[in-house]
DNA sequence: TTGTAAGCGTTATCAC
DNA sequence: GTGATAACGCTTACAA
């Protein structure tokens, strides 16, 4: 009995407007979404619809809309976030995209997965039916290329971000990372360093079995790396090279400590992760060896805690949070049937303490 | 020319299952959505329904249902982040409330948003005819409470996820912050520090400001912090209590230093953050002091950075993942027409070296 | 046990 | 210039 029949509906809608005002619910709707065509309307009308709609509040309702005009509003995200903790590259993009999203009135689906089980589970949500289409972030994972193709030849436009595409039919806001390497350690290079190791994703390392497809390499920042000693004219003597188990601290703190064992002189170390860069640090300042001064380090994703560590860590960027908003707007262009295709953005250099010239 | 009209349809609804079945909609939708009530559906018809919906990969069109049924199934989420980098606790937040929002198939709209003006200029996005409620979360905003009243007295659910609530009318999803720095306090206690130095919000800290109403102090876990010395009978000298500027690495430096210009003989730190853990901790290394055979350290929010500390940072988590969920359920509850209530949350310690026995 | 019909709020087509 | 009407896909009385 909490609903009598008799009393004015509450929620205001084109109808109601329309009603107040003794006009059909069609012309309201033309003014209000502003498509009179060529005919128009007359000013006073205009007008009185105008007042009416903000005497009232109105706020069109966009899932009405949706439904009459078959798209839904909605972008799937699905993250893969494993084993990145403490980076906030996942945060940053969530956000890039939450931002352009509202720009666009779109509304979020996020999964947040782990394992490719939970993303499996998420799969049967994601349809023509309920989302417009999907952002996939965080690691690729190649294993799940059927089901984003799969999605994509029922018609729902697919954008990744990672280091490069998945697959030519799905657009990727990508990095170079070829060249995230070599503004690392071009760096270096101009703060003075001469000798400088590298952390290398080593042939058996957990994080290499992900990229089993060929369409991504974890070498290349080890290319970039190679590119700009070459390109400075410095040597590359296979002592500065260690090969580690992952991007985590504890491969980053078993780098250094090859590096020590070996007795390898080295005054810099361009690292793959900030985990590492962190490690590295905190092991060489255990050992009295002074960074900047006797050797500098720079690491990647420009995590928050580079801030925090015991000498501010220097790092590369790999831009996610306009990356994020990137996708959204691939997305928007897909759907609304434009081709488009892959980008690249450029990495960017925050240097801080741990690599100021001496 | 890309519409020919008279193939069959592409998108498969209830109306389709229909006339493939020969049958009404009204009992495919029945069927389907498990509402055949008392008097039930022929086995056979039931079950006809069902392989036919699995052969046409049939999900229904959540948008459809929505609209007819009056909800939305869309919840807006607002996140204040400022000065919070590196914790995490917005990811973790967000995380939570995403899974939740999940499993109840409710999308988001959120919004990150650092001041007040970037805040208004979402309200209008946020009404009856585009979600079905609002989660707060994030640093508390006083100043926002006009809104979120509006939005309350407009039928809208309002949850919030702050340390208390803001007004009796918004459930909140707490964190007892007395129990906090008790639980801090204690541990450090149980680990073996009988002089133990805490950092407070001091008097004109900037982050004060933010909680002018009478709703929430920043003086809890100073409270805890007093609680649990007194439990111990321990003494609580004037010279081991800091006032800092905030809650970030420089408010932390500055503890320290204070510490250090006073020669105040202290064995642990209660900080309110993990910023001034990791400050504290590197400014001790830095001037020799054994962390943690001299000293023990804990911070609050668990940041992932506390692992990558020169000595990895014990912490006390405010469980933002298990708020997020529990926010989201509080919002089903409340838009079902439940009465709900505020509910508050446990901390939990995570030990780690910065605090073990020695 | 099954079907009919009204309606959610919007947009688009076409007629007046 | 303006309005009637159908349609989007679904739910739910109510009727048969």
């Amino acid at each position: 009995m909490n609903k009598p029949k008799n009393l004015p509906r509450r929620t205001v809608g084109l109808r109601r407007i329309a009603e107040d005002l003794g006009i059909s619910i069609s012309l309201v709707s033309k003014v209000l979404s502003g498509k009179l065509g060529t005919s128009g309307a007359q000013e006073s009308t205009i007008r009185a619809i105008r007042e009416k709609a903000l005497e009232l509040d109105y706020r069109k309702n966009r899932l009405a809309e949706a439904l009459r005009t078959g798209r839904q509003n909605v972008i799937a995200v699905c993250v893969h976030r494993h084993g990145e903790v403490g980076s906030d590259i996942v945060e940053e993009m969530v956000s890039g995209i939450a931002a352009e999203a509202a720009e666009f009135h779109q509304r979020l689906m996020i999964l947040y997965y782990n394992t490719p089980e939970e993303f499996r589970e998420f799969v049967p949500e994601v349809h023509r039916n309920a989302v417009d289409g999907v952002i996939l972030g965080g690691l690729p994972h190649a294993e799940l290329l059927d089901e984003l193709m799969d999605w994509h030849s029922h018609g729902l436009p697919v954008i990744t971000i990672h280091d490069g595409q998945l697959n030519p039919a799905l657009p990727n806001v990508g990095i170079d990372q070829v060249e995230v390497g070599r503004l690392a350690t071009r760096h270096l290079i101009d703060q003075g360093c001469r000798h400088i190791a590298h952390f290398r994703l080593g042939p058996n390392a957990e994080s290499r079995l992900a990229f089993k497809g060929d369409h991504m390499s974890p070498d290349q920042r080890y290319e970039g790396y190679r590119q700009a000693l070459r390109e400075s004219g410095l040597s590359r003597p296979a002592s500065l090279l260690v090969d580690v188990s992952g991007y985590n601290y504890a491969a980053g703190r078993e780098g250094v400590q090859a590096l020590f064992d070996r007795k390898a002189r080295f005054d810099g170390i361009v690292a793959i992760s900030d985990q590492h860069a962190a490690a590295a640090l905190n092991h060489l300042v255990a050992n009295r060896r002074q960074v900047p001064q006797e050797v500098k380090l720079i690491g990647v994703d420009n995590s928050p805690f580079c801030q925090f560590a015991i000498v501010p860590l220097s790092s590369v960027s790999q831009e996610f949070t306009s990356r994020g908003r990137q996708a959204v707007r691939l997305l928007m262009a897909e759907a609304q049937g434009e081709k488009v295709s892959s980008v690249c953005v450029e990495p960017v250099v925050y240097a801080r303490e741990s690599s100021a010239a001496s």
